[in-house]
DNA sequence: CGGGGTTCAGTGATCTTGTCACTGCTTCGC
DNA sequence: GCGAAGCAGTGACAAGATCACTGAACCCCG
């Protein structure tokens, strides 16, 4: 999860026919295909926005750093989806106010602004793809104020283990990352985890989180 | 703050030529004027949106409830802008997933649907004014998220205290406003307040807030 | 292989915020 | 003028954040 921190982009092909169209629309003509690996900083708080992007395989975590340093996980770009952040920030002008990792090595496509804009304005399709998913961020933006300010920790604890795990039976993260995702503390985690395995609902080892009572989980997290 | 329930908005008249063209842009054929009073419900969770709402006068408070039944504002459409969720909605055709009330008498413009999608197809200036705001509410959004996740109460609340009081020396409000302003418990908001008080920098009265030393409030705001 | 630095996890003390239960005061409608 | 509803204040306690510190596990390097 804190992995090698080599940071940009890399250039892969200047120009592209040979990579599927995934809008199919052929507004591609002047994308290129780029690869980050694991751990790689898409963007940063500040950074310029120059292009719009296309995660084609892999993870990107978008997160924020506050002032006092805590950080919180927004939301992640996963393979297919375009991230929102990137949006707003090409059609409003605006720079980055978070910051974009890679969480495992990431294909993707990039399309300069200025294509983009043109896209935009002459491709209804490539605006539907644009625009498809954007409402659906806006609504899990909400959700995680929500979730935020009037949520339980135990319970949004649960939640994350469980989404983490991507249905397997243990997860590598430390206390801190998930301290990370939920924008909680450390401390906090731990002893919400302890609690947890003092339940028998998991296994707590260094780096290491084995879930042992998923169905209890899963109660947790519901109600 | 808290004013007469009655809903929905008036139909002013059905076509509109008489109206200024915010937009300037002539996409306005089928929008009619509309007008709402002090505590209309604009819109609900739940509710299919089916016209793009363009505010020319007025201002309308957003807000989300929690399953728990506590609330927060998330922001404000005020003169000359447009709601983020509605036009997320009318994008992505998704429900609304907030609540919409005039804080004031409010005077708009509604678009329905299909001529606003018809706009964004067909009007290069009507996406630009459509898409201009949008960027700035994402980064509001992540903002508030930044506040609610990491930010002190007491500095929250001297912010609002000043932003609500629009220059004035008093605003007109309960501590339950102000809490649903912050998303926080009304009891915590009243202590806060007491605290302020004791400093010398507010006083209270029932319904009523005096800000007797806006520099220190503002000292507090800011640091 | 061993030693030393670094990362990770656990814990107590204390502070802030949220929750619950209840009180008394004001306001408003009848 | 009375009763109901709304508003504000308060104490007790729970949940979460912060601070300071401990020890264990891991990694690198000689």
């Amino acid at each position: 999860m804190t992995a090698a921190q080599k940071p940009h982009w890399t250039r892969h092909f200047p120009t592209l026919d040979q990579v599927d169209d995934p809008t199919g629309l052929g507004v591609l003509a002047d994308a290129r295909e780029i690869q980050a690996p694991e751990g790689a900083v898409v963007f940063r708080p500040g950074s310029v926005c120059e292009q719009y992007l296309l995660v084609t395989e892999g993870s990107v975590r978008v997160q924020q750093t506050s002032s006092s340093g805590r950080e919180i996980v927004l939301y992640r770009v996963q393979t297919g989806e375009s991230c929102v952040l990137t949006t707003s920030c090409l059609l409003g002008g605006n720079r980055y106010g978070a910051e974009g990792i890679c969480e495992t090595q990431v294909n993707g496509i990039a399309i300069p602004a200025p294509r983009f804009m043109e896209g935009i304005e002459s491709s209804p399709g490539f605006r539907r793809f644009v625009f498809q998913g954007y409402g659906q961020r806006i609504a899990e933006l909400m959700t995680l104020i929500d979730e935020v300010a009037f949520g339980r920790l135990n319970v949004r604890l649960a939640q994350r283990l469980l989404e983490l795990a991507h249905g397997q039976d243990a997860l590598h993260c430390t206390h801190q990352d998930l301290a990370v995702e939920l924008g909680s503390a450390r401390e906090v985690v731990s002893r919400a985890l302890k609690d947890f395995e003092r339940q028998g609902w998991v296994h707590l080892s260094r780096g290491q989180i084995d879930l042992l009572d998923r169905p209890a989980l899963e109660r947790l997290a519901k109600g």
